[in-house]
DNA sequence: GAGCACTGC
């Protein structure tokens, strides 16, 4: 701790936070400012007031780790001067003067407390990961300084290439740079320019075997040490591991050290991820490891032991299309700020090596310098619907001042969907519905759903179905080829949503666990990962709670223990997805089973392989879905789908024709042309065929289509 | 008949 170098910056530190309310600090790895700019703030009698010293951090391990180091160094009891408060965690007290939280958790502190006046200096940590929460922190913090200017600090803690622009956002407020405690790392890059992705990426792993580069050459030439390779995905990562594997074994023995070749990504059980960190260390003599990763050894995984290097350049990145509401998960260069966090991974315990597969020209010409914040790359109904639910009076949702603002085009979007769910008013004014909404942590059709079943008497197995959804990508485990296989040739004992689809399937898949009195050995048996069904249990039980506080009073939320549930329950639950996802409708085409999506863009799309919707006796699949999100991958698919029944569809149709974005955005920032389509003066009726706009058109079209079908039956 | 990087309330 004496040789943290931010230690020896303390008096300029201290001076600059008393004379400024913001200040951003650029601390490199090792610069210890996670756990001492809280301290030296604490020492300073910053926590005097009775008010706390708040740091956010984005990921939940972060919080409680570094809480708990510095409840050692100052000596004090973990959870009561120091402590940290994560979803389903809070392990503070009165006495809390430096407490550690996610973003998220405090963003949802400033929803009941706006000022947050329990804090008198706030930090928010690693903002240069620009994660969604903390670029809303941001904006709020902006507005937040000049109505507490008097009495609260704000630190933001950037990496160095953007701390110039996050000092220009707060009225150029003054930066302090603090020194790393990185040791050196050479750089090396590729000759070749890389022609495509193809090549870099999928063929990196051959040429890195092939060429003799990079790998041969640190693995026979270059002292002890470890290797991690970034690649992009599992798929990229297998492949890779067994050419290694290959290529190791044909080595002459003796001519050089033993090799341990691992695989390394987010689809691994979480238990194996930290194992493999930790195996070998220190390490065996003579033998080197290779660690093959995805980006979330990037930042999220430390492996130790690591001197050399080697980048593909490439990460996947999942990006929102508000044009289309597709998300699609694409492989994307990386910017030069991912290229130096990794090639830092190579310099955390001495001198070491990184191998860029790529040149120098495309590091400093095409590389963009830093990655595109998440907050221009995701949907925003859920960001607009909790600026909206502050209730900020100076606040325009089209113009709140971002660090990175999102296109109109994004917030557009966002402000139709909410209002089709019916978040908010045709003037764009947050309903009350929208205003409960907001209370829970969830997606807006999800809120929207819970809400809806409420009313239908069917609230407990709408909170199983939004817990089971929030969870869905870690109940299953990874999914490797055999195990798909396996699956196949007996086919599991799990239930099948009775025909009507996903939603339905994850209801009786809780239930039966329910059951069981949530036990594991029946996770294990079913191939789902413990750990996903538990946190459902807790996201269900959190919601529950919410809820009831809601609704002041004490609702049904049990499941439904040995009772089976009856067609009229799927009913009434689907009936509320139905409104709920509202945003979310497909309609099947004549003959065939491809679908067109309902709404502003109508989009063709297709059921998912892996949905267990079923398709009638002549073949044909429902006429009407509720679809939880639409991924583009070989082709735009629909995941998690709910069959719905065409009635509920049409006040939704009715709805969407109504819709008028220049009511919806506070009649603000539409040009000319755009108004003109939109005149509202003229009737509405006529808007809607004079208008030149394709969408408007299709909206009818898909009317129309309802129309004449309902006329015939 | 397809495949999923990583977080978080």
């Amino acid at each position: 701790m004496a040789n943290l170098p931010i230690l020896q910056f303390e008096e300029q530190i201290v001076e600059t936070v008393e004379r400024n309310p913001v200040v951003v600090i650029i601390g490199e790895t090792g610069s210890g400012k996670s756990t001492q700019l809280s301290q030296i703030l604490h020492k300073r009698g910053y926590t005097k007031s009775g008010r706390a010293i708040a740091v956010t951090q984005p990921r939940r391990v972060a919080a409680v780790s570094v809480s708990r180091r510095v409840a050692q160094e100052l000596g004090v009891r973990f959870g009561e001067e120091v402590g940290y408060a994560i979803r389903f965690e809070d392990r503070t007290s009165e006495k809390t003067c430096i407490k550690y939280l996610t973003d998220g958790v405090l963003l949802r502190e400033s929803l009941s407390n706006p000022e947050l006046n329990q804090y008198s200096v706030i930090i928010l940590d690693e903002a240069h990961e620009r994660s969604l929460n903390t670029d809303i922190l941001l904006g709020l913090m902006k507005r937040l300084i000049k109505i507490r200017s008097t009495n609260l600090k704000v630190l933001i803690t950037s990496a160095t290439l953007d701390g110039e622009k996050v000092s220009r956002f707060f009225s150029n407020c003054p930066i302090l740079n603090v020194p790393g405690k990185l040791f050196p790392v050479e750089i090396r890059y590729s000759s070749e320019r890389p022609t495509s992705y193809l090549e870099s990426s999928l063929k990196t792993a051959i040429a890195i075997c092939a060429n003799n580069f990079a790998l041969s050459e640190i693995h026979v030439r270059e002292p002890e040490g470890d290797i991690l390779i970034f690649m992009t995905g599992q798929d990229d990562i297998e492949k890779l591991v067994k050419k290694l594997e290959e290529r190791v074994q044909s080595l002459e023995e003796g001519s050089c050290m033993d090799a341990v070749i691992l695989p390394l990504h987010g689809s691994l059980p979480p238990e194996l991820q930290a194992s493999l960190v930790r195996v070998f260390s220190p390490p065996p003599p003579n033998c080197r490891r290779f660690i093959v990763a995805t980006n979330i050894a990037e930042t999220s995984l430390t492996v130790d032991g690591v001197v050399y290097v080697i980048d593909s350049g490439y990460v996947k990145q999942r990006q929102y299309n508000p044009s289309t509401g597709m998300y699609s998960l694409d492989v994307v260069p990386i910017s030069r700020v991912q290229a130096d966090q990794r090639a830092g991974r190579a310099g955390r315990t001495r001198p070491g090596k990184c191998y860029r597969l790529y040149t120098s020209t495309v590091y400093h010409e095409d590389l963009m310098g830093a990655t595109v914040p998440e907050i221009q790359r995701s949907s925003l109904a859920g960001t607009v619907l909790y600026l909206k639910s502050l209730d900020l009076p100076d606040i325009d949702i089209l113009k709140f001042d971002f660090l990175d603002p999102p296109s109109t085009e994004a917030l557009e979007d966002a402000l139709k969907q909410l209002y089709l769910i019916d978040a908010i008013d045709e003037n764009g004014s947050i309903t009350s519905i929208g205003q409960t909404m907001a209370e829970l942590p969830l997606e807006p059709s999800l809120s929207r759903t819970l809400i809806e079943a409420n009313e239908y008497g069917c609230l407990s197995q709408a909170l199983t179905v939004a817990a089971m959804l929030s969870a869905e990508t870690s109940l299953l485990p990874g999914t490797s080829k055999s195990t798909d296989k396996k699956r196949k040739h007996e086919p599991s004992d799990l239930p099948d949503g009775s025909g009507w689809g996903d939603h339905i399937q994850l209801l009786q898949i809780y239930e039966l666990w329910d059951q069981r009195n949530y036990d594991v050995e029946w996770c294990k048996d079913n191939n789902l990962q413990v750990r996903g069904m538990k946190f459902v249990r807790d996201v269900r039980k959190q919601l529950s709670q919410i809820m009831q506080k809601i609704a002041k009073g004490s609702l049904d939320v049990r499941t439904n223990g040995r009772r089976k549930e009856s067609q009229e329950d799927y009913r009434n639950l689907r009936k509320s997805l139905c409104v709920g996802y509202a945003n979310q409708l497909a309609e099947r085409m004549m003959r065939h089973n491809g679908y067109r999506t309902l709404g502003f863009k109508p989009q063709l799309v297709q059921v998912h392989p892996s949905s267990v919707l079923k398709t009638d006796e002549e073949g044909m699949l429902p006429n009407y879905v509720v679809y939880h999100e639409l991924i583009s991958t070989t082709r735009p698919f629909m995941r998690n789908l709910c069959a719905v029944e065409m009635r509920w569809v049409m006040p939704i149709l009715k709805k969407l024709e109504k819709l008028n974005i220049t009511k919806l955005s506070g009649g603000s920032v539409r040009s000319e042309e755009q108004t003109k389509g939109e005149n509202p003066s003229l009737p509405e009726k006529e808007v809607g065929v004079a208008t030149p706009d394709d969408r408007e058109s299709r909206i009818q079209a898909a009317r129309d289509r309802f129309l004449s079908r309902k006329t015939k039956g």
